[in-house]
DNA sequence: TAGAGATAAATTGTATACAGTCGACGAAAT
DNA sequence: ATTTCGTCGACTGTATACAATTTATCTCTA
């Protein structure tokens, strides 16, 4: 382990920074980025930043145009639907492993994780309910122990998170609900069992969708 | 559809160079590339060739060490594995879509690809079953019509093809069976039942899975 | 007024310069 | 002989300058 962090580069600095901005929002979907104005805001030259926009390219968070312009991708339903189709899949393939593999201390802090969801769930606190949710999803997928699942899938999320911001998860009914398949799921990967493992990640996602599908389709008759 | 090909940026064709020659082998895995000899072998500054380094990390084909430098990943056999673990799931999943979503086009692109293998596979020609095998696949990723997919697979395909210069596809018995095999998934999309053509594409990933553990295992009892 | 060119402004693409960092090599010290 | 510092060379990281394109603006014409 090294104790002294490695001294971060710039073009990583921004990477991070424009990234935070396209998942929370401050760089709206569709808009489009202009490196000049980057480099004024963030006081750093074009030359990393540049790198920092072909990574975020192939993370599918931004889109250039034929004639060289970046924008912010604006996922449509469809590509929703896309999205749900892959994770539908995966993620119960990443809880499939990670009955097999997972580590005691993994299922130590999944149980911690549990447990301080319980507790916020009381203080209506939804972002924080929200990042724990996200936060048990991903102690599940890096317990596959499979890089490139975990890489797979958290560039789907990437995306995903895109609407994760909307109603969704404010929804408690949807929340108490996803408890209580977090419970179950825990239960599962502690007792080794994939295959069970696996089916109840499927049909958490499934109801996932079906919310969002649900939610979309209302908003569109709004 | 855009009939003019836009001109290619530096970075573009820097970035296809650099792939192919990792995939192809003319840079061997550990390898490390300094961004200085490639700009005087291409006669190109450097900064395309950081931002094609950057594209090329994402895709999982260099690796950046702590202190900065970049060198074509060697992917270990553990990595195969988990490489299989998601392409045995995937690309059924694509099959699936492909026997929903295909178009009559896609079908007639199967069908002359397959007429394609049987014929080259008289001539011996490896090389070229290889690559019509390879068109077989990417067809029918493609036809899934799922652009997640399509990139996750061919993300996927990327890295594997650092095997598949190796031995297996050479084996003619192999080549024989998957045949046999891709016929099957074929009819199971012509006719669509996506069901069907996503168990054959399982079973037919698992076998070259199981191929490939076998030579991988005689080659290190070498 | 709409449209076609012609310019100018904005923005991206590429090259180059320079600063900072890591590692190898070797000399001095023990 | 081994260790410890320097020092140098080789690279990478970042900034800046300039070229090429694209986009916006303006003007002229029908």
């Amino acid at each position: 382990m090294q104790i002294v962090k490695k001294r971060a580069t710039l073009k990583t600095q921004v990477y991070d920074y424009l990234k935070e901005s396209i998942i929370m929002g401050g760089l709206k979907p569709g808009e489009r980025l202009i490196e000049e104005k980057i480099s004024e805001e963030l006081q750093v030259s074009r030359s990393p930043i540049r790198e920092a926009i072909r990574m975020l390219e192939k993370d599918g968070l931004l889109l250039v145009n034929s004639s060289g312009g970046v924008t912010v991708v604006e996922p449509s339903i469809q590509d929703f639907q896309h999205l749900y189709e892959c994770r539908v899949e995966m993620e119960p393939l990443a809880a499939f492993y990670a009955a097999e593999r997972r580590t005691q201390e993994q299922i130590e802090l999944i149980r911690i994780n549990l447990l301080q969801i319980g507790k916020i769930l009381e203080t209506n606190d939804i972002k924080k309910v929200h990042d724990a949710n996200v936060n048990f999803h991903e102690t599940i997928i890096s317990a596959s122990a499979n890089p490139f699942l975990v890489s797979m899938i958290s560039h789907l999320r990437g995306v995903n998170s895109f609407y994760r911001k909307s109603i969704i998860e404010e929804n408690p009914l949807h929340i108490e609900h996803a408890m209580h398949d977090h419970q179950q799921i825990f239960q599962a990967i502690v007792h080794q069992e994939p295959e069970k493992a696996r089916q109840l990640m499927k049909a958490h996602i499934e109801s996932d969708y079906i919310q969002f599908m649900k939610l979309s389709s209302k908003s569109r008759e709004d």
